[in-house]
DNA sequence: TAGATTGTTAATCGATTAACAATC
DNA sequence: TAGATTGTTAATCGATTAACAATC
């Protein structure tokens, strides 16, 4: 079994996607195994920590042998839930939702954005990648019959808390936020953050701190 | 003084800004004065956390009295290097480099975008946000006439290893990569990555594993 | 002064690394 | 079989939390 009820800790999570991109590559440089030693050297982490990390999952490996690549990706793939896709609908078309909406990278990786919504009138109606971009009049029923699992958040700064308010009500699953806020919601809504501006600020400091040495 | 050569760590870092997001939300509200304790309640940490984080860079409260918040905020954005400006400028200006052209709150933190780079004939010349627009060419010029703090790669994923090198090599200090691999350089070279995808697809994980409890 | 809250040391907890028996 | 490498336990390291003397 794949999933046991044992928690796994979030720094663990956290590295999950990094192991799915670089065994995708072995996997498209025709790499058929590999141990945890040759992963470690490439990925720059300790082939202990490697080991520890998968077997929080399972036993993907062979001893004497290795893992085998197109193995391991699957079994990640599947812990990630790449191997169902997930139904994600974008809330806000400004800048930063029309460059979500148009990243061909997040199909790759299991997630379909199946729809678009914002409150401009010269918008509605058009798509987007395809994508139909709804008026958020019509949100609440779209979630109804369709299944989504989870919604971007691009909306302006002062909108989002409602906005968010408003999805968790929905029952919508996950929201990944894209506000410089933190969300804390009543519902079971799982939240991920993405606050660029904090990223930004760390890397600022990074090369302040290192000036000074 | 306030950076010692003592090494602060990468998680403590990665806190700053949320202490800074607080702080300005505080500031705004018209608070003066705030306990370790107060904010925990508000930040959903422990109060010992907020004081031994700020007690890596200085003693900046007061016994009996707590923090004052305008002064708090000084510090932190000291720290941040909020105090001086970065500049930044933009390379590949695809759906995702015009999104963070357009992007306010960086200016606000400290980080002024100077000009964007792009090889379409098309773009060359024009402005976006004010910010002229120019070809590849002429980067190697533009970086040696201007100080440039950090570059923010917005570029198609097989371009973006020659052009994180060639940032690296006119010793552009920090690179903000949005391409979902890690990047590695030989020179003295800051580097955060972003990879959305990575972090969409770590709350499918929690969106999963929530389901099956 | 008495009360409150910091700065800081000590204790705890969790995550990473090392080591090695199991086994392919 | 002998060599290699895993899965897993034990040791170490670092980060978080608790406690409290210092002090405003």
């Amino acid at each position: 079994m794949s999933n046991d009820n044992k928690k796994i800790s979030l720094a663990v999570v956290r590295r999950l996607p990094r192991y799915y991109r670089y065994l995708y590559d072995l996997l498209q440089s025709g790499v058929t195994r590999i141990s945890s030693r040759e992963l470690s050297e490439k990925m720059g982490v300790t082939a202990s920590q490697i080991r520890q990390d998968l077997n929080c999952f399972g036993g993907f490996g062979q001893q004497g042998y290795g893992y085998n690549v197109q193995n391991l990706f699957n079994e990640i793939s599947k812990i990630l839930g790449t191997d169902h896709r997930f139904n994600v609908i974008i809330i806000g078309l400004g800048n930063m939702g029309h460059a979500l909406a148009n990243y061909e990278n997040f199909k790759k990786r299991g997630f379909d954005i199946i729809g678009i919504f914002d409150i401009k009138p010269e918008l509605i109606g058009t798509t987007v990648n395809n994508i139909k971009v709804m008026h958020m009049d019509e949100l609440d029923e779209f979630v109804k019959n369709n299944r989504v699992d989870i919604g971007i958040l691009s909306v302006p700064y002062g909108q989002t808390p409602a906005i968010a308010d408003r999805l968790g009500r929905l029952g919508v699953k996950g929201l990944w936020n894209f506000s410089p806020m933190d969300l804390k919601l009543p519902y079971d809504t799982e939240i991920e953050n993405v606050h660029l501006s904090d990223s930004l600020m760390v890397l600022g400091y990074k090369i302040d701190s290192k000036m000074k040495k």
